[in-house]
DNA sequence: TTGTAAGCGTTATCAT
DNA sequence: ATGATAACGCTTACAA
């Protein structure tokens, strides 16, 4: 049969031809250097670099099954948090010659399962998800895959991924635990529901628990608003406009420091004293807040060392090793001006 | 030879014993549904799914050489606005089926050598990088890569790469006009080489190319320090600290708005009023710029727009099609307190 | 240290 | 509408 070379890119035959060896050796030169000759090594590197090669990973991924790629799928890229995790992984994976394949879910269980099977067809060494909530679809997949599962930014004990990150049920308790410690009596929480963002449910349920355990009354308010800014600012206008018989409240922990803001800036725009009148406090710690006036008390979460660690786990498993099943990474309170 | 499948994974030779029909058949299915009969045709997605099959995109690209993958390389993932371009370009791209291959450069021309390289290797349908400075090497790789390159956030007349993006050197003029007409009389512009980001040069040379024609004296300052938000503070302080005889600047324009921030943030703390003391403009319009107080006037460049034109650039080629060589998308002056 | 042969899972080509 | 066969470019297994 004819051949059918779409491209004309140099391959193994061509270079190992005009090196003059097999090519089974110039394969050795890029993976075992040290198992090829002196003199064979410098005639493959000089024909190497005069064809330009570029060896075909899609090929040498087929012929090992092992190719050299994480796929990850986060909610979404541009988010203010997100990017960090993906910048650590991408760091810590394409030191060792790995490459990051990627996709967005916008919180969407669907879509992350489109990104998953889509995945799945380049055999990555490795998939790494956010949070460890997916469709059914999506654990079917991920269970008939043969590849590492990494589940990440969240935590709780669960059968075969690894999972590293944080409880999200944690948080909400110690954004609780620090404002009763400050003083404050009626903490209300402000949740972002169209976003999807199950994580977020979390927080709420970790303050609703804490404040039930103080035998205080949980007051979560869920603005309408697609957009987080304007979401803040009509979350405090439903704060304000509470009842008379019931005493507003003096400070509003936000699922995000998106939320947080959006009701920073309003209640700046009322005239509010932020925190003698009202505090705030987020979580994210995204790169806004502690620029705000006041600054924002946030919790941040350990965006970046939740992307480094992953690919260690990742370098770990490819080495043949065994990294731990559950990696709990602390997330920050970081005190500010807002409460 | 003894069998090496390496993971349990069905295969298309799997899916077509089960459904009764041969390989090629179950291949059509996939990829041109159209035409495999009606009942073929429901025996395969029967079997399909009892299978939980995907399809090896490895072993389908390297028998296309049509790997539906694009890469791209950004200074960094977690930055304020390469993120932007990135999602956009991911959304198009994967509303299509492909997937996206990211590294980043740290606007390092090796790194970003590395980074083509690697990728080379997947065949990937386009390599979308940013700007258009590449080392030599990056260059060779490009010329005989046989595969589509758009190069965005920059444009200039140029050879075979597609472009996508807008003038560095109109963003530093369009600058100096909008200070200009606002009445400033002295105007500098910082600029942290540190980050070794040509782009930023580009935009001091528009800037001083503009009052250069106005008859003015142009005042570039670089801070050494290498976060931006800490050099944009220390330029002001060198600003300030001009000799008595020199008039100090009345405006400064910032390379991007990490630098901006950092001023303004030092400004206020030294009692300075901003806009009426000292002016500041930045470029980017990161997330936090409309947030602080006063707000910060800068250049907003179409980093969504960007990532979009590049998918739809991409689709086009894939169908064949010629999209044009150079796109220019306008960058957007915002005006706001701080300038 | 180096080579030969077979096979990885898919699609292009040609045939029916 | 469906199939047989030969590639695609590389690596594993075994041999020398």
């Amino acid at each position: 049969m004819r051949r059918r070379r779409a491209t004309a890119r140099p391959t193994l035959a061509d270079v190992a031809l005009q090196a003059g060896v097999s090519a089974i050796t110039v394969s050795r030169f890029f993976n075992a250097p040290e198992r090829v000759g002196a003199d064979a090594r410098g005639r493959i590197q000089t024909a190497v670099e005069a064809l330009n090669y570029v060896p075909n990973l899609a090929a040498g991924g087929l012929a090992s099954a092992h190719n050299k790629v994480v796929a990850m799928v986060v909610p979404n890229i541009s988010g203010p948090i997100f990017a960090h995790t993906l910048q650590s992984l991408s760091d810590g994976l394409s030191a060792a010659g790995y490459q990051l394949l990627l996709a967005s879910s916008y919180f969407s269980l669907d879509a992350e399962e489109r990104a998953v099977r889509a995945f799945l067809g380049w055999q990555p060494a490795a998939l790494v998800l956010t949070s460890r909530h997916h469709s059914p679809g999506t654990e079917r997949l991920i269970d008939s895959a043969g590849i590492p599962v990494i589940e990440t930014w969240d935590l709780a004990q669960r059968r075969t991924p690894l999972q590293i990150g944080f409880s999200h049920r944690q948080v909400g308790r110690d954004g609780v635990r620090y404002l009763v410690e400050r003083g404050y009596q009626r903490i209300a929480f402000v949740h972002n529901s169209a976003a999807g963002d199950i994580s977020a449910k979390e927080r709420c349920e970790g303050y609703s628990d804490a404040l039930k355990a103080l035998g205080r009354t949980p007051l979560p308010v869920t603005p309408k608003d697609p957009d987080p800014m304007a979401a803040g600012a009509e979350a405090l206008g439903m704060l304000r406009a509470q009842m008379p018989a019931m005493p507003r409240p003096d400070a509003v922990f936000f699922a995000n420091d998106n939320l947080a803001c959006g009701a920073l800036l309003a209640a700046l725009r009322q005239g509010l004293r932020v925190p003698q009148d009202i505090a705030l406090f987020g979580f994210g710690d995204y790169a806004f807040s502690d620029k705000l006036m006041p600054s924002l008390s946030t919790i941040r979460p350990p965006a970046r060392e939740i992307g480094h660690c992953a690919a260690q786990h990742i370098l770990t498993l490819a080495a043949g090793g065994q990294p731990p099943p559950h990696t709990s990474l602390p997330c920050e309170l970081i005190a500010r001006e807002s409460a």
